[in-house]
RNA sequence: GGGGGAGUGUCCCGAGCGGCAAAGGGGGCGGACUGUAAAUCCGCUGGCUGACGCCUUCGUAGGUUCGAGUCCUACCUCCCCCA
């Protein structure tokens, strides 16, 4: 099937992670004799992780599953920086108090799929603050500095690109190759980590962590980078209309996750199956071999799976059950997102419930969405736009359910 | 430093004789068709309002005009050419 013997990259690439490597033969032969450390970077600009970065977190997965040790390197300092990599603007400046809080609340996700330790290969969590605010400025041009070429770097598509469009690169950003590639020797240094993977987008910038490697400890260091991923019809992967999609179930509710990849395209299942499930490759084969309607099924198993790594399995059972009522027996998913209304023992207009609900902006938005016939009130397509909700609208489980099209359901409940 | 050009609906691109809530795309949302898919077709896509209508929008600030995205002045930002 493919060239790999050492079962990292044999899975790895079985499952369709790999875009690019450095040196493959000779990072299969370390990796089947001896156990690598590898690692990858995290920003910290948002509070949560989103499914963009589930793709990374998979590999590191797999690299623990198949007995290496992985390291998750918080982008604590980096993060001050800002990567320019593929962006067009600058990014903004987040405090470090900022960056501290979304440095916690990331980590939490991290246990859900690495087992964290001190032993054999149990995972470890670094944060490049710890060295990185530390340096002295003249030492590193002295000592890293030195090895880098302008020139090389100029030629780099991360900064050509910014360069060609006339737009700012500011010397900040300038040097967030040069932290990085720090970083990958200092992980060196720390725990003798030969290898450091990311998106295809920051091949650039481990590369030239390879080449300081090799000029300051003389190590051989390694690449690997995951092809990027966009849904069959071109879409990039994480935005729904309710924004990204996250990690974290306070931001994204274990249901809403479900529901994501339940609504996956056809053509996608096979490769998301590989890629974000940790189910047998046989199985999946079978799975993605579906067609037409009973392909459901394995959306469904997809969702339930991708649900369970993050929110754990009874998580995502509960949304799959919630579904299942909801979907496929008209009736009321106890799980469905349920908003509390305090003034419903009166009387509430319906274009307030839907702004409260969260599915329009405005009321002007819910009168267009009425008029196109696109809200329903327990499952009845509402056409007065004037409509009150009363306490006679409630059902016999003293709610009132409240949809948005097809898909989304949310329950009123008085209070 | 000199000369030329551009900034439009806060998602993006983009047209716009002085009467404009502003063409057209893309994206998004809704509807139809389906399988909670894709493709396709239809509708919607500034705020408030039951409605007449009112309010806020075209880089910023002023001005001319009954009326300005459109004309004038200054300023800001960006692009191109000469130096």
């Amino acid at each position: 099937m493919n060239a790999y013997k050492s079962d990292f990259l044999n899975v790895l690439a079985a499952r369709g992670f790999i875009h690019q490597v450095s040196e493959p033969e000779a990072l299969d032969a370390l990796a089947r004799s001896s156990m690598l450390t590898a690692y990858i970077g995290f920003d910290c600009t948002a509070p949560s992780l989103h499914v963009g970065s589930l793709l990374p977190i998979m590999m590191l997965y797999w690299l623990q599953q198949t007995g290496h040790r992985p390291i998750t390197l918080m982008g604590g300092g980096t993060t001050r920086v800002g990567d320019p990599s593929g962006k067009d603007e600058s990014r903004k400046l987040l405090t470090d108090a900022a960056i501290g809080e979304n440095l916690k609340s990331i980590r939490k996700v991290f246990a859900r799929f690495l087992r964290f330790g001190a032993g054999g290969n149990d995972a470890v969590m670094a944060n490049n603050a710890d060295w990185l605010n530390a340096l002295n400025y003249i030492d590193f041009l002295r000592d890293v500095g030195r090895h880098f070429s302008i020139n090389r770097m100029l030629a780099f598509d991360s900064v050509k690109l910014r360069l060609e469009r006339a737009q700012e690169l500011s010397f900040l950003e300038f040097n967030y190759m040069i932290l990085q590639a720090y970083d990958f020797v200092e992980l060196h240094k720390r725990y003798g980590c030969v290898l450091q993977m990311g998106g295809s987008d920051q091949w650039g910038n481990i590369v030239s962590g390879i080449d300081l490697g090799r000029r300051l400890r003389n190590a051989q260091l390694f690449a690997l980078t995951s092809p990027l991923i966009t849904t069959s019809s071109g879409a990039k992967m994480g935005k729904t209309a309710a924004g990204a999609v996250w990690l974290n179930a306070d931001q994204v509710s274990p249901y809403d996750y479900w529901q994501y990849w339940r609504n996956t395209e056809d053509a996608d299942v096979g490769r998301f199956l590989k890629l974000f499930t940790t189910l047998p490759l046989a199985e999946i084969e079978r799975l993605a071999a579906l067609k037409d309607a009973e392909i459901n099924e394995a959306k469904k198993i997809l969702a339930t799976e991708a649900t369970a790594l993050v929110h754990g399995r009874e998580a995502a059972d509960e949304a799959a059950a919630t579904a299942r009522t909801t979907f496929e027996e008209g009736g009321l998913g106890a799980n469905l997102p349920t908003i509390e209304v305090d003034d419903l023992h009166t009387h509430i207009r319906l274009l307030d419930a839907a702004v409260r609900a969260g599915f329009v902006a405005s009321n002007g938005e819910a009168r267009r969405l009425i008029r196109g016939g696109g809200l329903k009130v327990n499952d009845e397509t509402v056409y007065d736009e004037r409509r009150l909700l009363t306490p006679d609208d409630l059902t016999p489980e003293r709610v009132i359910k409240l949809s948005l099209g097809r898909k989304r359901h949310v329950l009123l409940k008085p209070v």
